[in-house]
RNA sequence: GCCGGUGUGGCGGAACGGCAGACGCGAUGGACUCAAAAUCCAUUGAGGGCAACCUCAUGGGGGUUCAAGUCCCUCCACCGGCACCA
């Protein structure tokens, strides 16, 4: 008997299945069969963390899992190559990008191999090979060019350049998407984020805002609750109405957009973000103050958040300008204030004080009219009848007598004050006003999103590049598909504080229109690393396809994925540009499905002293150390069992060393066992009649542990309650004096379930016990059922809800024998006498309980 | 402010409305050892009783039910998302 020694057999294995060539999946799998599992494919960065590990386990328990059910298993793996490390590895100690990128690689690689993770290592990917970011550039174009069979949808082309105000991280010196931006902070290095006009290139993502809406609802099973309303919120529906009001003196017009157009004859002013393009011209056409001017030039330099800040305070500029409510023919003036922001709506709003509380409390402070237009129905309210005394005419002041702690009346109610609609009841004039102002030309019903297309541009070498030259006489021209891909340059220079190395690289820059061969200047950005990510799960199934993105036959055949499994940081990002951009590739005629990924896990993080690990506060557990010490199966062990997959998870090196000790104790067993049968019995089920009764109470536990490991995974992904059975099956098989048949099936059973968990130990073990065929494709233990059924139980005996006593009876005896049994104990006997029984209530195989009074 | 989630022993966590605390960690006592580690055995929610047992306990309060950690109402705390969103 030798003792369990998990980097020999660890070693070994990992040895057998590289000889035999990893975990290829068919090309076109049966469509009953098929499963895609999912993990999100990391950044390179030199070394996986425990984040990695807890996902890529989970992933592989599954997949592994999975082939053991029969399913043909796709579980592929790639890097997410490119991205700013890389180039400041580049400025910093002077290694090329790539070699940094393809060194990292290879070091992870082995890592994940170490962890015996079962990838078809045969469709790797890496976003920064031009046999794979040429795609990517191929996908731009089509978008670029709105090519036929997305013209057919579109009007305008999904691609598109523009020219606005951006979210600019000065520290990595690049634009980001407005996703990427966290609480006025850069998502990747938490640098503030400035404002700046800039162009830039942009995918219509927006497009896509109601299909993406709609389709949450049917992503409803598969993906966590919480995600689904992350990405509701992000995309921020809301229906209203555009309304027009002319600007007085003047053929220009300001348009706002309003949920509340039922208020409109209320609206006694209009605000205005300090950015919006007209401000500057409402100044000088208002004669606004210079102080005015002053305060406005203020509030654009302030930070967004600063600005929107709850504490902050409400300023206003009147600009002078006057403009005219289309409903009433009035005139109104316009105020910049800074809690309008320009990045919603149409950065205008009408304000109405006496139905808004924002704009009630603004009118006070600037001594603004008020009107009311709704009253609660069937009655008068005090706060409204403030308001009566008050016409537009005759303005409030701050704090004046009475008006304190009054407020806006923003519920529902009947329309007075409203011209033709008055009388009419608030909800029903919205309709009728939105079309009213519709039929005039003044406006209309629209519904907006809090969404804005998807910047991604980035001013950065290690990217793919926006296969674009621009032309003095012909604009922007797409590189011809003949052309592609647009290569990165390999003699560019990596400074500190250089900005864009492409800017530099001449052999780069310089190029010849495609169309009239003249110079002409290539584009240097390069698109966000999240374009490249965006497709990657749909690559995979296709991953070396040199003549288009993906066929869409294997495509079809795998998508979507059954089961993606990563971080819940990704929610609204990764998540939803990976759904927008499936949408394209679908409308491109690429996929069928409408959605890529059809169930979801997010995982939890991996704690360590109540924190998320990280090199800043110093908690990191290495992989590498704790492999060397435990082996991999043991710390794949622990991450499963210390808590379910969704839930964060504590690491204690005192609860990995419990896991260690399981195995242990398991690998005791079969040493044992291989050590005392000698008959060539292959561990099948022994059949129950003949056993004796411990061997037969053994069986029994047996099978309860098959029932529940399998229902545990299988269904709910309850890998650490399924681990749970399995330890106390082998309690059982220590404690408990039995045959050495019905070990053997134990162990052989045991095995079996757990080696998706622990595939060394699992392989190995089953190799000593000397069983037939391997742990790997041995079919997953069947419950037998029959043995489950004729077994006695324990039930608990109740009295007035209370449990006084407990007896054993068949699993599957009826009602009336059990009530004569229980009426017939003698404490039950003696609860109940001299009263009434009322009722009885038998659930089978749990409790009898007996209502007295 | 709106929306979502979570709240159970010393800790991680279990419990289709049906015996709360499976399993693991830790702790305590014991065996082995010169000793320690490793391993093994026992105990381990709180309180009471010599005992068989009893009472109390799933963030607080109410309710539905024979029966509630689980369902309903309400409040509190923490976590997450969105937010002067017009």
């Amino acid at each position: 008997m030798s003792d369990y020694y998990p980097q020999k057999i660890e070693t070994e294995w990992q040895r057998v299945w590289s000889d035999r060539g990893f975990w290829p999946a068919p090309e076109i799998p049966s469509s009953d069969r098929k499963y895609y599992c999912l993990v999100m494919y990391p950044y390179p960065s030199g070394r996986i963390h425990m984040g990695h590990v807890r996902n890529y386990t989970i992933g592989d328990a599954l997949a592994r899992y999975r082939r053991k059910e029969g399913r043909e298993v796709l579980h592929p793996i790639g890097w997410d190559a490119f991205g700013l490390p890389a180039e400041n590895a580049a400025i910093d100690r002077g290694v090329h990008p790539a070699k940094w990128t393809y060194d990292n690689i290879a070091h992870m690689k082995r890592q994940l191999q170490r962890l015996g993770i079962s990838y078809a290592w045969n469709r790797e990917v890496a976003c920064c090979a031009p046999d794979y970011y040429r795609w990517g550039q191929w996908f731009f174009i089509k978008m670029f060019e709105n090519a036929d069979p997305l013209a057919r949808k579109h009007t305008r082309p999904l691609a598109y350049q523009s020219e606005g105000l951006v979210n600019f991280c000065p520290k990595c010196e690049t634009i980001l998407a407005n996703e990427q931006v966290e609480d006025g902070k850069c998502w990747r290095c938490d640098s503030p984020v400035d404002l700046r006009r800039q162009r830039e290139w942009k995918f219509r993502i927006t497009a896509y805002a109601e299909e993406l809406l709609a389709g949450l609802d049917d992503l409803g099973n598969g993906w966590p609750s919480q995600v689904l309303e992350m990405q509701r919120n992000w995309i921020g529906r809301s229906v209203g109405a555009h309304i027009v009001f002319a600007v007085a003196g003047t053929s220009d017009s300001l348009t706002v957009f309003t949920t509340r157009v039922d208020t409109l004859f209320g609206a006694t002013y209009m605000v205005i973000a300090p950015e919006h393009p007209m401000t500057a011209q409402l100044c000088d056409l208002g004669r606004c103050s210079p102080e005015g001017r002053r305060q406005i030039d203020t509030m654009m330099r302030t930070s967004k958040k600063m600005r929107t800040d709850d504490s902050t305070e409400k300023i206003g500029v009147d600009t002078g300008a006057k403009c005219v409510n289309p409903a009433n023919g009035e005139t109104i003036p316009i105020f910049v204030a800074n809690y309008v922001v320009m990045d919603y709506g149409t950065g205008a709003v009408m304000a109405v004080p006496t139905h808004d509380q924002r704009d009630f409390e603004f009118a006070r402070k600037y001594a603004l009219p008020l009107r009311v237009v709704i009253r609660p129905q069937g009655g008068m309210d005090t706060n409204i009848l403030t308001f009566e005394d008050k016409s537009i005419s005759q303005s409030t002041s701050p704090g004046a007598p009475g008006a304190s702690g009054v407020g806006a009346y923003i519920d529902d109610g009947v329309l007075v004050n409203s011209g033709p609609f008055t009388g009419m009841p608030n909800r029903e004039a919205m309709e009728k006003m939105a079309n009213w102002l519709k039929d005039r030309g003044q406006g209309g019903p629209t519904v907006t999103y809090r969404l804005r297309d998807w910047g991604i541009s980035r001013q950065r070498y290690w990217g793919n590049p926006i296969p674009v030259i621009y032309c003095d006489d012909c604009g922007a021209v797409p590189v011809p598909d003949g052309d592609l891909p647009v290569r990165l340059p390999e003699d560019a220079v990596f400074s500190a504080h250089g900005g864009n190395p492409l800017n530099h690289a001449a052999s780069f820059v310089e190029a010849a229109c495609p169309r009239c061969r003249k110079r002409a200047r290539r584009e240097t950005d390069t698109m966000d690393t999240f374009v490249d990510s965006s497709w990657y799960f749909a690559r995979y199934t296709d991953a070396h396809n040199s003549d288009a993105p993906i066929d869409r036959r294997k495509a079809d055949a795998w998508l979507p994925v059954d089961q993606y499994i990563g971080g819940i940081e990704h929610a609204c990002l990764h998540l939803l540009y990976a759904r927008f951009f499936h949408k394209v590739t679908r409308d491109l005629g690429l996929v069928s499905s409408d959605e890529p990924f059809a169930r979801l896990l997010t995982q939890g993080m991996v704690l360590l002293g109540g924190s998320k690990m990280s090199k800043s506060k110093g908690n990191i557990v290495d992989p590498d150390e704790m492999i060397e010490k435990y082996g991999a199966d043991t710390v794949r062990l622990f991450i499963l069992f210390a808590a379910p997959p969704e839930k964060d998870l504590e690491w204690n090196e005192a609860g990995v060393q419990g896991c260690f000790r399981f195995l242990k104790r398991l690998w005791r067993q079969i040493e044992q066992s291989a050590g005392e049968t000698q008959s060539p019995d292959d561990g099948s089920s022994p059949s129950v009649a003949k056993l004796t009764a411990p061997d037969r109470a053994l069986y029994v536990k047996i099978q309860q542990t098959i029932q529940k490991f399998r229902s545990d995974v299988s269904q709910r992904f309850q890998f650490n309650t399924a681990i749970a059975a399995c330890m106390e099956l082998l309690n059982t098989l220590e404690s408990q004096d039995t045959g050495p048949r019905v070990r053997r099936y134990a162990l052989r059973s045991m095995l079996s379930l757990l080696f998706s968990f622990v595939p060394h130990v699992a392989a190995e073990g089953w190799k000593r016990l000397g069983l037939s065929g391997d742990a790997e494709t041995a079919q997953l233990p069947d419950v037998d059922a029959a043995a489950l059924a004729v077994e006695s139980v324990v039930i608990a005996v109740q009295v007035n809800g209370k449990v006084r006593d407990r007896i054993e009876v068949p699993a599957d005896a009826n009602e009336s024998d059990v009530a004569t049994r229980v009426l017939a104990l003698p404490k039950v006997a003696e609860l109940i006498s001299g009263k009434n029984i009322e009722k009885q209530i038998y659930v089978p195989q749990r409790l009898f309980s007996v209502v007295v009074r």
